[in-house]
DNA sequence: CAGATTCTTGATCATTTGGAAAAATTATTA
DNA sequence: TAATAATTTTTCCAAATGATCAAGAATCTG
């Protein structure tokens, strides 16, 4: 029958539609869009490549599903801002967070940034409309907190910024934080070094 | 006679490297190594693609020649921490000079985190050789101005981290910031907002 | 200005790569 | 189990791309 065009049916579409984008991350997130080959990723997924063909109609789809399911993901610690809770502890529990998804989740952290390296083709309006508007949700609260003193005075929007910033620095950049911080402090250390500096510097940072 | 090999001799030949390795900053940065053709730099720089062949022996050979220039251009403003200035504005005026720099230089700051997001193929050996004593180097004039107590006592080499981390951010992530800005405060305000912003952040962070 | 050198171009190749078609195989179900 | 549907493989193609080369055009030098 004809290819398949949505959502996986049967149960062998449901596991190589997995096998398929699981690979695909890796292969994507390691070259960028147009470093990766379709053959690459069908056989890092252990099939032949008209077999992926048969799964996702060709390598832009493969793309658009990861990266359309990411941004999902690697929104949801934002929407955890709670206005009741305490300023500080709520932004700084919010930046351990992001960085733990840094650790867990490279690969992602990668994808996205080079998506937005090569000018967002295909998230723009995701930016624009979902992305934005959250993000201007968030900064409503912080601004409430600075408002009434519970926190420094800083723009709320470039804080987020500085969040992002540097916490996924640590998985983008990690080849060089790993090269800077040498053998010994680059190894497993680091993770946990750069959640102490960062809890540390933002508490500073931040406390009225 | 034979390819040009190693520097440029002639007029013209000084002329043409310059134009086609401006013209690759262009491509590079906006596509990635793979993501960009021979015949993409060479009708940026104006040229046919043998004729561009002619000055350059391949695609890896303009890339290589634009990164290793690189480094040391991006690594310059590091070099300026003065141990005898006062350490919070010396510590600063290092963001701003960042920021500037990915203000004024953004291709630069891409093509670079490009290379790094790719895994540093081709500048490991900087990365682990100049680059790691350099950092080494401004970390101990930081840790002994800690000790000084001149600044709060926070991770010398994750504060650095932090600074680039922060100021790249305006010039990778440039679409996603204005994005989230929105057409206002997204326009050509952003810079200032954002030197405003660290200048105020790091000095809350710093001072002890 | 003539010869030597440097530069440019048009034609051409070989490879890689995204993708399609159809045949062959395997699974499902009536 | 026979018929049908779903999956996989084999084979192939066309476009894109990195790279070469020989010949012609321009430039330089004595």
């Amino acid at each position: 029958m004809a290819r398949v065009e949505t959502k996986p049916k049967t149960r062998i579409q449901t596991e190589k539609h997995g096998r398929i984008l699981e690979a695909a991350l890796d292969v994507f997130s390691e070259n960028g869009f147009r470093g990766s080959t379709i053959d690459q990723i069908a056989a890092a997924a252990g099939m032949s490549k008209p077999n992926l063909l048969y799964y996702f109609k060709n390598k832009q789809d493969i793309h658009q599903t990861l990266i359309s399911r990411l941004l999902d993901v690697w929104l949801a610690p934002l929407e955890e801002l709670n206005e009741a809770g305490d300023p500080v502890t709520e932004i700084t529990s919010y930046v351990r967070r992001k960085l733990e998804m840094s650790q867990n989740y490279p690969r992602e952290s990668r994808l996205f940034a080079n998506e937005i390296l090569q000018g967002a083709p295909h998230i723009q309006a995701k930016l624009d409309g979902e992305l934005k508007e959250l993000v201007d949700r968030e900064a409503a609260i912080i601004k409430r907190w600075i408002s009434d003193g519970k926190i420094a005075k800083l723009d709320p929007h470039h804080l987020i910024f500085s969040i992002w910033a540097t916490t996924q620095h640590y998985a983008d950049f990690d080849v060089q934080v790993r090269a800077v911080l040498g053998p010994g402090r680059g190894g497993d250390r680091r993770h946990a070094d750069a959640a102490a500096f960062l809890e540390a510097f933002y508490v500073r940072a931040l406390k009225p």
